[in-house]
This record gives C-alpha cells, sequence and structure tokens, in this order.
DNA sequence: CGTTTTTGACCCGCGC
DNA sequence: GCGCGGGTCAAAAACG
C-alpha cells in the first residue's frame, strides 16, 4: 500500500505545470512595445505561478501526512484482525487487544472519511465511536434522517439502518448505519450524495482545513480515552465543516480521495 | 393528527 | 429460470 505514490506531484491533479511552458508568441516587427506589456504581465503571472506553486507544495505536504496516519490506522486495523481471527480467538490478550482497540476509537473517532466521487453521486464513509450497549443505530452528522428500512446482513450481525434526509424529495441524500462487524464499538456510515441545505452546525465556514483535522488524528492517537463521547461530537461537527469547505473544491475532494483510498483515479478532462 | 418507525413484502441485479 | 442478498416500499403501529 504506497499510498505516497500517488502523492507524485506530476499526477496531482492540481499541480500546475502549464508553468513551464509560458507565453512565447511569436513577435511580429511592430509589436515591440506590445512585448514589454506583455513581460511585465508575465512577470506577475510568474508570481502568481510561483505562489501557487509553493501553496500546492505545502498542499501535497499536508496530503502526504493524512495519508500517513490512514497508512498508521490501516497497520491498526490489519493487526487488530489478525489478531481477531474467527477460528482462533486470544482471549489472553484481551486487555492488550482491548487498549489497542480504544487508541483505535480514538484514531477513528474524528470521522476518518473515504469519499469516492463518480460521475454519478458521491459516497463517503464516516466512523462514529459509539457504545456497544447502545442499540440504536443513530448517529448525530447535523442533518435530520427518516429511517426507511433495515436489513440484517449477510457477514455480520448486526442490522444495517437505511435513512433518507427528511428534506427529501427536495434533498435525495441516503445513509446506511451498520454496527463494524468487527469491532462493535463504533458505527459504520455510508452517505450517498450531497445535501443540498445545511446542516446544524454546519455554516458556510470555509475555514476549516485540513490540517485541523489532521491534528486531531495526531493527537487522537496518541492521547488518552477520556471523554471520548463529548471529543467524539466535537468531531462530528468538525467532520461536517471539513466536508463542505472541502466539497466546494472537487479538484482537491478528489486528489484526497485518491491518497486516502490509494486507488487512482481516472480524471477524465473535459 | 401529522410525522416517524417498524417490519414483512416486494423488487431487482447477479451468479449459477 | 431460480435462488439469494441487498435495497426500497408501504401499511400499520408508535410517537409526540
Amino acid at each position: 500500500m504506497e499510498y505516497s505514490s500517488s502523492l507524485d506531484p506530476n499526477t496531482n491533479p492540481f499541480d500546475l505545470h502549464f508553468a513551464t511552458k509560458l507565453p512565447k508568441r511569436e513577435p511580429s516587427d511592430s509589436a515591440s512595445a506590445k512585448l514589454l506589456v506583455k513581460d511585465e504581465k508575465a512577470n506577475t503571472l510568474q508570481d502568481e505561478l510561483n505562489r501557487a506553486n509553493s501553496e500546492n507544495k505545502k498542499l501535497t505536504e499536508k496530503l502526504a501526512r493524512v495519508s500517513e496516519s490512514y497508512n498508521a490506522l490501516h497497520k491498526y486495523l490489519e493487526e487488530f484482525q489478525s489478531r481477531n481471527s474467527p477460528e482462533n480467538e486470544h482471549f489472553q490478550n484481551q486487555h492488550l487487544t482491548r487498549k489497542r482497540k480504544q487508541d483505535l476509537d480514538e484514531f477513528v473517532s474524528s470521522p476518518t472519511t473515504e469519499s469516492t466521487s463518480s460521475d454519478k453521486s458521491t459516497v463517503s464513509i464516516a466512523y462514529y465511536p459509539a457504545d456497544k450497549s447502545d442499540l440504536s443505530l443513530t448517529v448525530k452528522d447535523g442533518y435530520q434522517w427518516r429511517k426507511y428500512g433495515q436489513k440484517i446482513t449477510k457477514d455480520n450481525p448486526s442490522p444495517r439502518a437505511y435513512f433518507r434526509c427528511s428534506f427529501s424529495p427536495s434533498c435525495s441524500v441516503k445513509k446506511k448505519v451498520q454496527r463494524s462487524a468487527e469491532d462493535p464499538s463504533f458505527l459504520v456510515a455510508t452517505y450517498e450524495g450531497t445535501h443540498n441545505h445545511p446542516g446544524l452546525n454546519v455554516g458556510g465556514s470555509r475555514t476549516v482545513k485540513l490540517d485541523l483535522v489532521q491534528d486531531h488524528l495526531v493527537q487522537g492517537g496518541l492521547g488518552k480515552v477520556e471523554g471520548k463521547k463529548e471529543r467524539g461530537t466535537v468531531r462530528e461537527v468538525l467532520m461536517q465543516q471539513m466536508a463542505s469547505s472541502l466539497t466546494s473544491d472537487p479538484n482537491f475532494t478528489a486528489a484526497l480521495a485518491a491518497a486516502i483510498s490509494g486507488r487512482l483515479v481516472e480524471q477524465s478532462r473535459t
């Protein structure tokens, strides 16, 4: 899983490699004055490009760090899963595993979202910490939902609940919520589509950025486990804000999705 | 009494 | 075509 390979700046959607082909028009003899003006313009453009490039670099670094966090999380998961193989349960490792799981919860609880945008609809997955004794498959994500179905699925003891946004049909977002099969201490919510209206607490604040989330990821991984619930809800709100700010930039969303999921999305040129 | 939840029926795509 | 699994519908119940 070398997700970093997909971070190659040259494949990066917002890499501005057209910087290399700056205006190189054929000068006509009578246009030397015009050329001067053009040089000026080219300079300012160059400046702008430089700034854009450095910003691009920063973003790429951030992306790399987010990717690192994801890899670490993935490692945790794999470790835990191999420890938890069905035919061979190591009960003597229970508390050790338990501790790791708590770490994992924290790690995951700032909803680690993986979004995949296809030309059809947008699908994102969020993980929410939830008490195992809590039977309700509800997750407060800032939106109001109407449940329209529940099913028991093949390879998961807990049922899956189907929700539609309460503003349906004007807003056609759907979500599925199901307790994770491997680790029942958190819920997996799969969102489909994007809301065409604001949710609770989710204003148009576009300033919530990646580094904030990333800091939470890091701190969450090493931090303590007290006050899990409160921190969880705060993070849910954060997630909403992040999502809304991210979705306003399709390119970035796509890049992030590619980096996080480790898949290369074919970017169709339009 | 309007809205939401529950829950079995129904539908539909997929593999055989 | 048939059965299976997942997603949705809709009538009835529950809720506020």
